[in-house]
DNA sequence: TTGTAAGCGTTATCAT
DNA sequence: ATGATAACGCTTACAA
């Protein structure tokens, strides 16, 4: 059906071996390199990626796998991954995880099966399986969030540390009761959030309770959008929020504008670029949290072991800057 | 290196063959099924799909191609594809061209030599190369962006019509002379959505040139952004604008805001959701542009193609609902 | 430099 | 029902 090298190589007169060489570059002589090329060209050959995957024990694609494609972090991860890797000569796929182990662990199965050459991981859940990937040698690099005592490479940011400067933001612009809405429970990252706003708030709310002041939520909008409307029912409700992550900082912006207090009437500090950020950004503390940093470390990571580096696992910790200053209000 | 069927025929007294059967469901004797299984287990045996691929001459992997992982409507329409397709049991992998030709025939390249199951493509460019996937075989849908003359099934939505609606709202809410900002000249959506912008445009303001209130840009929000400007600043500004994709809507939004003139100060229709719906969509009529419906309906031609279905291309136009009300003014 | 031939790990055919 | 065996299309020793 489809045209192979021996189609080629009959045409140009020549063995399929030399075919070969000339698709990679080893020595063939002027004249027989021309002949391939033209006959290849002739018949519109494309070599099967399959066929040279299974003969060579590995691909030259890079599986990035994400729990959420709607949420620009993850996205700009990519790009940096995206951009990383197609200069070294690999080309990335996205797959979409949706937040669920299950769609995970078959994505993850498929990348060991069909032997990419590497998987940069944002997991969706505490513990994926990765002995597939594992036996077949396949590196793994673990973003955004840890995956403790998988052995596999890590690179982060410094959530606590972000969070709690984002915090100590709002108290340095006058706040005075910053409540925090992080991110599910059972999230790596959600709880070292919730750690770095905590032990800013009791040493400047000190007697208050931090619990009243927690809320944890899916890392979606819908869900930021419910605890700002909790927090802000509070019997003494905060005078400012801090949002653990971009999707629920929307969200409670989006219920601070619903009910006329949109910053600065309500503080509100949000880790990571809002999805809308010249129309919002305005009054709200962005804690930068770079996504294409990230990806272009881990794609990194990735490459290095991809060329053999098998130094123990490494854990790459990168540091957040501070927020940036508010725009001024528009005219 | 890796474990293979031999390994798991040795360690279970049985052919490869018979270890192939009960993989693929083949009548094998219960005895021998489980024994199969359990060395399969105690191996951690994954099958190589390459190898598969390989014999079998295709993949259950389907590649969705599109311009731009940051934009909603490709995300929403990546959603419906995936959901239609892995309930068929397949699975999707993205492949972001970022509206470059470039990067486009690399990925179709090499969906091609992967030998996916199916393409669902949302062109960067007019002419995207699809001879290598035709020469294996490989069904390929086009989706948003119309691929004329290549031999492809479409599926679309009717840009034309669903512009003159939005246009014809803005009209019908009072708004006396609305101008369009499109895509760049190049995109053949750009032209049919300036299109049926004009058509509602001139029957309105007979006698007004239409070129002066039509604007092309990329579709991205910077180049709303600059319309946006642009038009404001005509001797005779328009009273409200048509923006033809969500980004470019988000542009013009967000530079009205700027200049303290957002909507209903001046009108604004989008076609498409903008990123940020409970926040901006409140005096914007949005024209629905449903990307998981397209997306679905992708997938779902897709899906027949891939089971054999022969029949001369289809051409797919859904319809755009009417806009949405404007949400009522927050409190 | 070039050709021959042996795999890579499956699945399908054909016997048994 | 099961086992041997020949592909699938490519790369790479090994020879020449």
């Amino acid at each position: 059906m489809a045209v192979t090298i021996y189609d080629v190589a009959a045409l140009a007169g020549v063995s399929p071996a030399t075919v070969s060489r000339v698709l990679n570059g080893s020595p063939v002589s002027p004249e027989k390199t021309r002949k391939v090329r033209e006959a290849a060209q002739a018949l519109r050959f494309t070599p099967s990626r399959t066929a040279r995957t299974l003969r060579k024990g590995g691909s030259d694609v890079i599986a990035l796998v994400i729990p959420d494609v709607e949420n620009v972090f993850f996205t700009a991860l990519a790009r940096g991954v995206e951009d990383r890797a197609i200069a070294a000569g690999y080309s990335v796929v996205l797959c979409n995880t949706d937040e669920r182990p299950d769609k995970e662990a078959r994505y993850l199965d498929i990348a060991a099966a069909q032997q990419v050459a590497g998987v940069v991981l944002a997991a969706a859940g505490p513990g994926p399986d990765l002995d597939a990937l594992r036996a077949r040698g396949i590196a793994v690099v673990a973003v955004d969030r840890p995956l403790p005592d998988l052995g596999v490479d890590v690179v982060r940011l410094d959530d606590a540390d972000a969070s709690g400067r984002a915090t100590e933001c709002l108290y340095g612009r006058g706040y005075t009761r910053v409540a925090c809405v992080t991110g599910f429970a059972g999230s790596p990252t959600a709880g070292l959030r919730a750690q770095g706003w905590r032990a800013v708030f009791e040493s400047w709310c000190p007697g208050l309770d931090p619990d009243v002041y927690l809320r944890e939520t899916d890392y979606r909008s819908a869900g930021g959008r419910r605890a700002a409307e909790e927090l802000l029912a509070l019997p003494e409700p905060p005078d400012a929020i801090f949002a653990a992550n971009n999707m629920t900082g929307a969200g409670v912006l989006s219920h601070l504008a619903a009910v006329g207090r949109t910053p600065p009437w309500t503080g509100l500090a949000v880790l990571g670029d809002l999805p809308w950020p010249e129309w919002e950004a305005r009054q709200v503390a962005v804690q930068p949290w770079p996504g294409r940093l990230l990806g272009v470390t881990a794609a990194e990571a990735l490459l290095g072991r991809i060329r053999g580096d098998d130094a123990p696992p490494r854990s790459v910790i990168l540091r957040s800057d501070s927020p940036a200053a508010p725009s001024p209000v528009g005219s």
